[in-house]
DNA sequence: TTTATTAAGTTAAACGTTTTATCAATTTTA
DNA sequence: TAAAATTGATAAAACGTTTAACTTAATAAA
């Protein structure tokens, strides 16, 4: 990066010479505009000023003082995945609203992005920070991941988790109760489509609300008497999607129905493999998502799913952080918001 | 908004008594690691001590001594629509690379939050802005829009249009050659389809963009001796399409070829439309959009469009705002990048 | 008249960092 | 030995804004 020289700006001091006032009278007629400390003529001359140059306060002198900085930091993953941008909605509307500004930081997915970007925000002293973490791809990641979090905090700044949690809180998390979303999804096909051999897909990177909705599966298949069925994939590239599809639904196991837990992507790639195997879905194979990104309700056969309230989870964690920022103590520190089961055609329903 | 007290961070002072030596040296050490000035064994205490108490330098005083802030704007109006993550994901990744962050700024079609923004961003002193207008419902909008830019640079700040432009250039864009693409389109539902009656359907809010792809489709049209059929319609709520297409594609005028010049997103209800009227397409009808999202591909027929280069707009804006930052002049104030034809199922190709 | 009070402003310090100028101590040169 | 140069560190100013403390002049109260 090539050095840069700073551009020169219409500061209060030339606004109080067009005036012909100091400039801390500049600055009160501007700071406090019910003060009595300004005559009417004065303050008139220092508004037009202001109008007349276009001036603005420049927000680093003002954090300098010791204002603090209406600036937000909001790490996500992936920006090209469907979900996020709604959360991003959710989350930069609200902050707007609440007078913050957000810096947008798509880690894609490294680790090591992140780290970047954290220093990058330590320097900026926003006032907080809301992360969604990378997919991380071992345990020494997600400690560093963990560690990140922990520098944010060690200096002050307000941070909450967007999405994925931990089963140890270093900090609040908005998201939703992935065993509960879970349970529901398989007790759906169990009860509404009447299956009995149901397989779970689970990407390799067992996160912790992975594990939560291998659990919630778990144990929806054991409250009806029926066999648990957890199989990791590849949920990144889909290399044995397939492969594994083709052992389940064509050998000689004859499982019914397929809940890819991971996400929607993943539950539309098997529709696809599903397709090419020659099999029908539903007729032939049940298959459901969780997520409920847009393009869940656009593909053919359109997927049974759990609706997650991206826009919300934005929204809600914006406030949480908000709270946190002014120091006003969390009523509860972690929200779990209400989740959706979305039946579409990718599902059987017994009459 | 509630105000808030900043909170305190470590700073050099602290890095200084650590270490015992004066703040000078401590930051001579941290800016320039080559220097000679200071020797080794106190230059390994500095070290040491901002490792220990994990010390950045706080970017605001940095900007105040004359250092231009490392940060950027982007506004777009809808991060919901499936184009704009892909733009930002160009222009964030490469401003990332650069060493610049990037502020998003969601303007959600309202011209009312690109002024708020606007003051944002010049009291942030923000080194460059690029912008992606929001739809103007009128003339008058169009203006506030214009000297919004005007504004910003008046203020020194660096401006780039993405995507929407003018035929008058107040500042540098980025984007396709909307004439060409439209001609290239039209050209080729003529001769790869042999159309003859084609329908162009773009928005009222008639923006330069928009205008430019109106005049591709009617030189093509006229190119082979084709009527040019250009209609109005409410590309935002979708409100008049079923009953416009009705009158084209069941009266007795009998068009065989719809052109949704607007967006894919647009193009897509269309065939949604279709359906609901007992059309199929391609076979009764074919369908062409602008754009290629995501979705094109997905939607079943899939839908033949022109493919507009997102992620390298975004990316080429970055780089061109760089180069105004640092002074460079532009060898081309203004990119046009290529754009491609896509064939897909909604448009039937004759053998 | 003298003394408070009020009105309408201004001065100067503070915020955290960088950098120029300065200084003291040491070493080199004349 | 004295002068000059070098080394290693520091003091202080500057950046743009806010604000507590202060000033001056006019007015009101005693």
């Amino acid at each position: 990066m090539t050095s840069r020289k700073k551009a020169s700006t219409v500061k209060l001091e030339d606004v109080a010479k067009r005036a012909k006032v100091s400039i801390a009278t500049a600055s009160i007629v501007i700071n406090t505009p019910e003060s009595k400390r300004v005559s009417e003529p004065t303050r008139k001359r220092v508004l037009e000023a202001v109008e007349a140059l276009n001036y603005r306060p420049a927000s680093y002198a003002q954090q300098m003082r010791g204002k603090n900085p209406a600036i937000l930091g909001l790490i996500i993953p992936d920006l090209m995945n469907q979900f996020y941008p709604e959360v991003t909605c959710g989350f930069s509307d609200t902050a707007n609203q609440l007078g913050y500004n957000v810096i947008l930081l798509n880690s894609r997915n490294e680790v090591a992005q992140e780290e970047f970007f954290t220093d990058t925000l330590i320097s900026m002293r926003v006032a907080g920070v809301a992360i969604c973490g990378a997919n991380s791809e071992n345990q020494e990641e997600s400690q560093r991941e963990k560690a990140l979090v922990k520098r944010l905090i060690s200096q002050g700044i307000s941070v909450v988790r967007l999405d994925r949690y931990d089963d140890d809180p270093i900090c609040p998390y908005v998201g939703i109760d992935n065993y509960q979303a879970s349970f529901c999804m398989t007790e759906q096909l169990i009860l509404e489509g009447g299956h009995k051999k149901i397989a779970l897909f689970v990407p390799y990177q067992r996160v912790y609300i992975q594990e939560e909705r291998c659990r919630g599966y778990r144990d929806a298949m054991e409250k009806y008497g029926l066999l648990p069925s957890i199989f990791e994939t590849d949920q990144i590239h889909f290399t044995d999607i397939n492969e594994k599809m083709k052992a389940l639904f064509l050998g000689n196991q004859r499982f019914t129905a397929l809940f890819n837990a991971a996400s929607d992507i993943g539950a539309i790639e098997c529709i696809k493999q599903a397709a090419s195997l020659g099999l029908r879905v539903p007729q032939d194979l049940s298959i459901a998502g969780f997520d409920d990104i847009y393009l869940a309700n656009i593909v053919n056969p359109s997927l049974t799913t759990i609706c997650q309230p991206k826009y919300d989870i934005g929204k809600t964690a914006m406030q949480m952080l908000a709270r946190m920022i002014s120091n006003e103590d969390l009523e509860e520190k972690n929200i779990l918001l209400p989740f959706h089961y979305i039946k579409r055609n990718s599902t059987i329903a017994m009459e």
